[in-house]
DNA sequence: TGTACATCAGTGAACGCGCGTTCACTGATGTAC
DNA sequence: TGTACATCAGTGAACGCGCGTTCACTGATGTAC
């Protein structure tokens, strides 16, 4: 293996190493020295890879952000567009989701810093966010028609995302029963909200 | 005043710092040092009033839950048992909620936390939780029945607090116009939801 | 009422530790001739 | 093809800083006689 190509690999590696422990422990607690470790080198060579840990976080929160879109919304247009936000919630608020915490969605762990300790993500946090409200508007869509005065699509996107993931946070936060029982409750609350099946507009599909 | 007095008066003061810091900064960056200053003394006397940070933090916790209870649920039972949940939304989903840091609920700062690097807090968490969707299941019972296959009132409100609280620490982490999007979809979307006023319902309620 | 002593809330400096970052160095890879 | 040199990915120790916690001390409050 060539030099350039080793660097480019060994990138690769503390990158992923990095997202993990993001996911894992959020912005404070995925320190440089544990990422490097966990690359399986030592931290002095850090900064010949990445500009400061800083540039490290934005770039683990913008990978870690668009696996969850993949895992989330992946075979999605093979549902029936009716189960499709179902499919979604079963899959976001899932006790293996919730348990798999260095694999699964970046938020919990970083938001709530974003929000207090560490604003420097924020832009890379919007950008994330608006890229997930599209598309799950886009793959969720069902032809069916809005009613005058009822929520966007849009909207209603943006509110089923924050309700998932204010229960995962909340969930991972919490332990035994009550944890469980919020999962729960979001996705069977969740279900009855999402779904767009009344006569009217089932009339509309089939005609 | 009598040094008893004095002391308590201390103790007092040092929670009410270490509450707004908690609720602005999060449970690391709610410093020892910094409380104390904030109630006006400076760090060394801070071991004659609590054990350890750790104590602080689940003292403050517990005063800022409950003080967030307390504010989001004052006077609700005034109102009609309709617009109750209305009334906490817009309550808890204000653009003056999500800019008061330092005075507001405290989840948005701790629960990641909680969830990661701080799971000593996470009991007292979970108290709160439940009381707080205890009192929220109670507090906005309109008498109406459920529907067979649809969800319990308690799931009800335990999905809409995580609505609540994804939203505005989404909103926290998030700047400009899709800060404000998020807490306005929340909101409009929660409204539609969380009210029970469907012809049959009413009926039952006016015999 | 006054005086000598005890108590104790709060001070300020120090301790040990862990963090992000820097830097002189090493040893393997690549290049010039 | 071989040899001397240049490059550079990665090492490991050190730096400065900030954190939670400890502790000898101070000075005002309370108590005993």
């Amino acid at each position: 293996m060539g030099r350039a190509e080793q660097k480019k690999q060994s990138h690769e590696t503390i990158l992923d190493a990095a997202t993990r422990l993001l996911r894992e422990r959020g912005v404070a607690g995925a320190r440089v020295a544990d990422v490097m470790a966990g690359a399986g080198l030592t931290v002095g060579g850090f900064y010949a890879h990445f500009e400061s840990k800083e540039a490290l976080v934005d770039a683990a929160l913008r990978r870690a952000a668009g696996h969850m879109r993949d895992r989330l919304l992946v075979r999605i247009e093979d549902k029936p567009a009716n189960d499709r936000a179902e499919v979604i919630l079963k899959r976001y608020l899932s006790a293996a989701h919730r348990d798999n915490r260095d694999g699964g969605c970046p938020l919990p762990s970083v938001v709530g810093e974003i929000g207090t300790t560490a604003p420097a993500h924020s832009p890379v946090l919007a950008e994330e966010m608006e890229r997930t409200f599209q598309e799950l508007e886009r793959r969720t869509a069902d032809g069916t028609s809005v009613k005058p005065g009822a929520p966007t699509r849009r909207a209603e996107a943006i509110a089923m995302f924050c309700m998932m993931y204010g229960g995962l946070t909340l969930a991972r936060a919490l332990g035994g029963d009550l944890s469980d029982e919020v999962l729960r409750a979001c996705r069977s609350v969740g279900r009855a909200l999402f779904r767009h099946d009344d006569g009217a507009e089932l009339a509309e599909k089939k005609s």
